[in-house]
DNA sequence: CGGAGTCTTGAGTATCTTCAATGAGCGTGG
DNA sequence: CCACGCTCATTGAAGATACTCAAGACTCCG
């Protein structure tokens, strides 16, 4: 196996979605950048922003996990979506001009970095790719959440829970193939079903199943696979991930 | 009710995309672009482009209705999306530098207006703001799937159906309101059944539920409906149309 | 009329939901 | 320390919803 050239010597960030913008930008604004960029660690159960705040700033997540919840005037909440390492928040609200839609709650510790909306709007201002990035960030979403709809539509909930924790694998270990691994899963019962689409209910009868067949063992939020090759995603008919 | 003030003389086109582009440009660039413009109609059945194809155009829809349509390697297809009056295409293809994904057709005879990659492309270059229209659109359809998502989520495929409905009744009709009126659905009910995520039989039983019920009427492809406030679309609880 | 494609209907079944009850885990306070 | 209350997770039972397969009906068109 090749080891990969670092082709790109001035990214020094551990996230993808903030060396996208880095790079759309000479040296100058580069560094303008990287001057105005914080970074804060966050823990679990902290919030970077919530439902209704104004955006004044933009997210790069370099590690860890962020959950998107929204609730409704009942008092209802439900998780969304989950944003991992290398993703960014904020864009959307900034782009809008409008509040956030949704909290964005920290699951798993997490490394931020944040750069400000006023910034953000200057080196748009002078560069004609800078907002090319944002539209990056913007056709990525459309296409994961393209797929979530595919899977909605196709899949059963058993190959739903599947998919989802065959996307924690690829964050949480390696590729190790064929080999009994374990996960350790960030969020609770109902937070998961919300990812899914079911009920708890549901979702721990489906899980039973699972255990039954010997492919999955949940033990609480520890996660152990037995057969890693039940995981494999088939991609959706007609959806690629993004 | 008021009369909506004429703000914006120079917009000649009746599509909120074409107009939402042409607004970022300065005078000069507006002309170069709408020289670069043709218009072209469509009849029923015809294509804009198919699946596979490399993106050279960007496609504005003036009037009618398209649709996009997918098909996998077995053969299968189904119909993903609706693309109404006043929305654009190619964008993402054009943005990826790929081909197209799915293949665009024509269900309700429709006006469509065209401008070369290369015209945008010019554009783009010399304009800061041009590729902030590309990221609205970008917003747009991620806005629009989010609410797809939603409704697959939460909503039975009788609401679903009336939701799909009360799209059309928005474009075809106005808002006449509490009064009963007909719609023409210009698709077949395989392709209905693939917006809903569901299958011809299910869609017939749903169907003739509703006819039982009273509230709405199917005649093939003719609907009349009876009770349009059966089809008030009650926002979904965690999303917001665009 | 025949035939192909489309739409509906029937029967049986699988999946999922709902509501309610039980159980497991945990921190608090007596 | 243990009882208590709280939250979260699981399980049961009943029922709703939707799917599959297959057969029949309808429509369009030559």
């Amino acid at each position: 196996m090749l080891t990969k050239p670092s082709q790109e010597p001035c990214e020094v960030s551990g996230c993808h979605a903030y060396n996208a913008l880095l790079r759309r930008l000479d040296a100058n604004d580069a560094r303008v950048f990287r001057d105005a960029t914080r970074t804060k660690k966050f823990p679990v159960g902290r919030t970077l922003f919530s439902q209704g705040e104004t955006c004044e700033q933009l997210y790069f997540i370099e590690s860890g996990l962020v959950g998107l919840r929204r609730s409704d005037e009942n008092g209802n909440s439900a998780l969304l979506r989950l944003c991992r390492a290398g993703e960014s928040l904020g864009y959307r609200a900034i782009t809008a001009g409008a509040a956030h839609q949704n909290t964005a709650e920290v699951l798993a510790s997490s490394q931020v970095m944040i750069v400000s909306k006023s910034v953000l709007r200057w080196l748009a201002h002078r560069n004609t790719e800078f907002s090319g990035g944002f539209l990056g960030f913007a056709l990525n979403a459309l296409n994961q959440t393209e797929a979530i709809c595919a899977e909605l539509l196709t899949a059963r909930l058993k190959d739903r829970l599947l998919s989802l924790l065959a996307m924690f694998d690829e964050r949480v270990v390696g590729s190790e193939s064929s080999q009994r691994f374990e996960i350790e899963l960030p969020i609770q019962r109902k937070d998961l079903a919300d990812l899914l689409g079911t009920n708890p209910a549901s979702l721990s009868r489906t899980i039973a199943r699972l255990h039954k067949d010997g492919d999955v063992r949940f033990n609480g939020r520890r996660v152990l696979v037995l057969k890693p090759e039940a995981l494999k995603k088939e991609a959706s008919r007609f959806w690629v991930q993004s």
